[in-house]
RNA sequence: GCCGGCGUGGUGAAAUUGGUAGACACGCAGGACUUAAAAUCCUGUAGCCGCAAGGCUGUGUCGGUUCGACUCCGACCGCCGGUACCA
């Protein structure tokens, strides 16, 4: 067989690519063999087109996927984009482009990109969260939140960043941030819409034991979430109508209030503001604790500030004692009440407040030094100070004093959650427009379900107004409409969805994309879902993931998802690591550190660059790119490519050669379900090197090779493939299978160490028993005589084809 | 502070349930081919001592368990991610 032309991979490549196109090879059917389902979360098509991120997790998962293949699974692969969102209205407001425009034109450079990379996505799925078709299903799935009472408007306290002029979610603000522009985040009324998610937060939390997901990632779900249990009590005002209402995680320490607090924005303030002899202390210091950020206020090391409020008193239910109440900053309206019962004995923060202030610390459980810190008494045993109730096992008085309050009807046991219900409006253009209208008669309005979708109308102004109305208020012509209840006067809701409305539901389209009756045919959900086996970013974990769990599990409620799917939208989660620039910074443009694959991919080739994110690293670790690695890449598939000179019909294959094979088909697809990629290229290097080596190698044995080969590297594959002769794709090829026999060595080299160190290695038949032949055999040698310097064996122990430890 | 994760050669990293630490690659050094370079191929490559055979040390630090520890236990140090006056 003559030389072969070097290989060439930009040529062989896009002929590949456009065979799979054409000949539809990964193509999803909707019966058949068991099925597969991976998923991998959807891009935001910025202007910047693919980064290191996005290549990781779907190149995991397309070799997952052919792994699948391979395995005679029947695989759904998909992809879509999700491009409604801020970066292109932003760009719109600068350079007075439609965000239409270039979400269009990202979006063909995005699916440009990922078809150079060889993906094996079902492209006849594709979906675009932006077409009316799509959103349209969005929206129904609001106006059935509306109708089950989980979707609502409300006066907010958001979080509002002054520089995108929007509200953000607690999730999307990061360290008191915005999480895209950085800016500090500032408190803002607003009216808005919610999503009722905190009703789910029970099962949000449960229903983690039913899934695979990475540990750290249900942690974070669970931490995020924020169960805590406790109780509310009910403190009354002196003289007063008004209760002060608390939430507290100990009330067995209830007799050692001695203070009360409230935030700065607490509504008692207002609403008692004539008993108030210091109302204009309060005030400023209310106007000061504003101007500070959250993460001031949330600075652990800030020394406690407050003032008492004068001419209010709040009284203790328990024992009817006369309390202060104080308005303090280290309390925040946001968690709990807004209020706390203090407790300066059991509560560090309480304690610092009460030292400060010079006020009383009264212990109710024994223990601890209260000079030095509070005393939590988080294993306390007996309760002192208590009235009645003093002498009281701690255990015992936590059961009794709930009864007594719940008895007495102060209070009652509860449960709070630090996640809050999801504002679910933004005051923007660029998003899908809310299906409501505001009727004066009839108040907030559905609009029919047989008028969605209701556009997004084009308009010329996209620059949100300064105190925040969305770019859409502006137009009064698509404003008014009329009233789907009475057929009045009534007007459109201006304020779109946030951009996470799009993701929540997005694999469920998948499995039905083009549907126009219903968001998917329940047959086909049925079919695919739930997800087997999604990857993605672990930004991700309290947004998306948190969000899209949620609203899988209402559609479940309300039969969309059919009872045999379940009401968890994902079997399994796993999310890779961060690839950073050299040097392990964070890549960004400005940097200039970013990795552009076109250009890899024109130097190297997609399989190459495929093959060196794979290669990289461990997948879910967060690594350093570096230019220089792929050349090791590079120079494996030119040796792959160059190993069909020794291809013969027949050859001879040594016992070793063979085992290496066997041993290779069950580490490859070992590693490649663990996502050890990184070990399984090792594998195949080895596996090549050693049939380099050889001076022939037979079609049978090469076949088998390049399909290990194909889920990293599928161009070359095919190639290749096409060369043996083969008229169809390798994808439709089968996994060669291993025999069990065949996977252990026939020798096995095994060490010898004399008092814990190794001194000597001997080769031995796999499955060597233990033996007094093979002992002595082992004590006479060499090595081991000289170790030993004449001293006695004591033990002898051998750790079959592992290990031989004397001691002496 | 709390919750995760991690710490191994010059670099990225391997090491099934504790069983020969450094597989596989990058880089580097030497050699072959070449007028030369690139590419390719071969050899070496944890550190220290030694011509070699061989020896000693070595997986963040200190200690423990064990015939044997990167792996298990205890204390600490450092880095990364998440989160926070959460009542």
């Amino acid at each position: 067989m003559g030389k072969f032309s070097k290989y060439q991979a930009t040529k062989i490549e896009s002929k590949w690519q456009k065979y799979w196109q054409e000949h539809k090879t990964f193509l999803a059917t909707d019966d058949g063999a068991e099925k597969f389902y991976g998923l991998v979360e959807f891009p935001y098509p910025s202007g910047e087109g693919l980064h290191a991120g996005h290549l990781r997790s779907y190149t995991a998962m397309d070799v997952i996927a052919r792994y699948q293949r391979f395995l005679g699974k029947n695989v759904l692969y998909p992809m879509g984009m999700d491009a409604f969102g801020l970066p292109a209205e932003n760009y719109a407001i600068k350079k007075n482009i439609p965000p239409q425009e270039t979400t269009r034109k990202n979006i063909d450079n995005y699916i440009r990109q990922l078809q150079l990379v060889g993906y094996s996505f079902d492209w006849s799925r594709f979906l675009e969260t932006t077409n009316p078709e799509y959103y349209r299903w969005t929206q129904w799935i609001f106006i059935q939140m509306w109708k089950e009472g989980l979707a609502y408007k409300a006066q907010e306290n958001i979080n509002w960043c002054p520089s995108c002029l929007i509200g953000l979610a607690n999730e999307e603000v990061i360290g008191g941030n915005c999480e895209r522009c950085g800016s500090v985040v500032e408190k803002k009324e607003k009216e808005q819409w919610l999503l009722r998610i905190t009703k789910y937060a029970d099962r949000l939390i449960d229903d983690l034991a039913k899934v695979d997901f990475l540990e750290q990632i249900k942690t974070q779900q669970k931490n995020w979430i924020g169960r805590s249990d406790g109780a509310e009590i009910n403190f009354s005002i002196k003289d007063s109508e008004n209760k002060l209402k608390v939430f507290t995680t100990r009330p067995d320490t209830i007799f050692g209030v001695t203070f009360m607090v409230i935030a700065p924005e607490h509504p008692l303030i207002q609403d008692s503001a004539d008993k108030i002899e210091n109302l204009e202390e309060i005030k400023k210091y209310i106007v000061a604790s504003r101007k500070k950020s959250d993460l001031e206020r949330s600075d652990l090391s800030r020394e406690k500030t407050g003032v008492e409020i004068k001419g209010l008193k709040a009284i203790n239910p328990v024992n009817n004692e006369e309390l202060p109440i104080f308005v303090a900053d280290y309390v925040t309206v946001a968690y709990g009440t807004g209020a706390i019962m203090a407790v300066p004995a059991h509560d560090q923060r309480d304690w610092e407040f009460a030292r400060k202030y010079k006020l009383e610390i009264r212990p109710v459980i024994e223990g601890g030094d209260l000079d030095k810190e509070a005393y939590p008494a988080l294993n306390g045993v007996k309760m002192i100070n208590c009235g009645q109730f003093t002498g009281l096992s701690v255990a015992d008085f936590q059961i009794k004093i709930v009864n007594w309050l719940q008895k007495n009807k102060v209070g009652q046991a509860t449960v709070n959650y630090r996640l809050h219900d999801w504002i679910f409006s933004r005051q923007r253009y660029w998003g899908e427009p809310i299906p409501m209208v505001y009727c004066t008669k009839c108040d907030w309005q559905p609009v029919a379900e047989s008028d969605l979708p209701i556009v997004l109308p084009d308009v010329k102004d996209f620059k949100p107004g300064e105190e925040g109305q969305s770019p859409l208020a502006k137009l009064e012509s698509w404003i008014k409409t009329t009233c789907p209840k009475c057929g009045g006067e009534a007007r459109r809701e201006t304020d779109t969805m946030p951009n996470w409305a799009g993701s929540n539901w997005y694999f469920i389209r998948y499995t039905d994309p083009k549907n126009n009756q219903q968001l998917a045919d329940p047959e086909k959900i049925k079919h695919w879902l739930p997800v087997d086996w999604y990857n993605g970013g672990n930004e991700h974990t309290t947004l998306h993931l948190l969000y899209s769990r949620f609203v899988f599990k209402f559609l479940y409620d309300i039969g969309v998802i059919p009872k045999t799917v379940g009401d968890e939208p994902y079997k399994k989660r796993t999310a890779q690591g961060m690839i950073l620039g050299s040097g392990g910074v964070k890549m960004s443009k400005s940097k200039g550190n970013v990795v552009n694959p076109d250009d890899y991919i024109k130097q190297y080739g997609a399989d190459a660059l495929r093959m060196y994110i794979m290669f990289l690293g461990p997948f879910d670790q967060s690594i350093a790119w570096d230019d220089k690695g792929v050349t090791g890449l590079v120079r494996f598939l030119n040796r792959v490519w160059d190993l069909q000179t020794k291809i013969v019909d027949e050859a001879e294959l040594d016992s070793a050669a063979e085992r290496l094979l066997h041993q290779s088909i069950k580490k490859i697809g070992d590693d490649i379900m663990s996502m050890h990629f990184n070990t399984a290229i090792s594998q195949l290097m080895i596996l090549m090197n050693a049939f380099d080596k050889q001076e022939q190698i037979s079609r049978n044995i090469f076949e088998k090779i390049i399909i290990l080969l194909s889920p990293f590297a599928p161009h070359i594959s095919e190639e290749l493939w096409e060369k043996l002769g083969h008229q169809d794709s390798i994808t439709l090829a089968t996994w060669p299978k291993f025999d069990q026999a065949l996977l252990q060595n026939q020798l096995v080299t095994v060490g010898i160490q004399v008092n814990g160190k190794l001194r000597d290695t001997v080769e031995l038949p796999a499955d060597t028993e233990d033996s007094a032949d093979l002992q002595a055999q082992i004590c006479s040698r060499e090595k081991v005589q000289n170790a030993l310097n004449g001293a006695k064996v004591k033990k002898f122990i051998y750790i079959k084809n592992k290990i031989i430890s004397l001691v002496a």
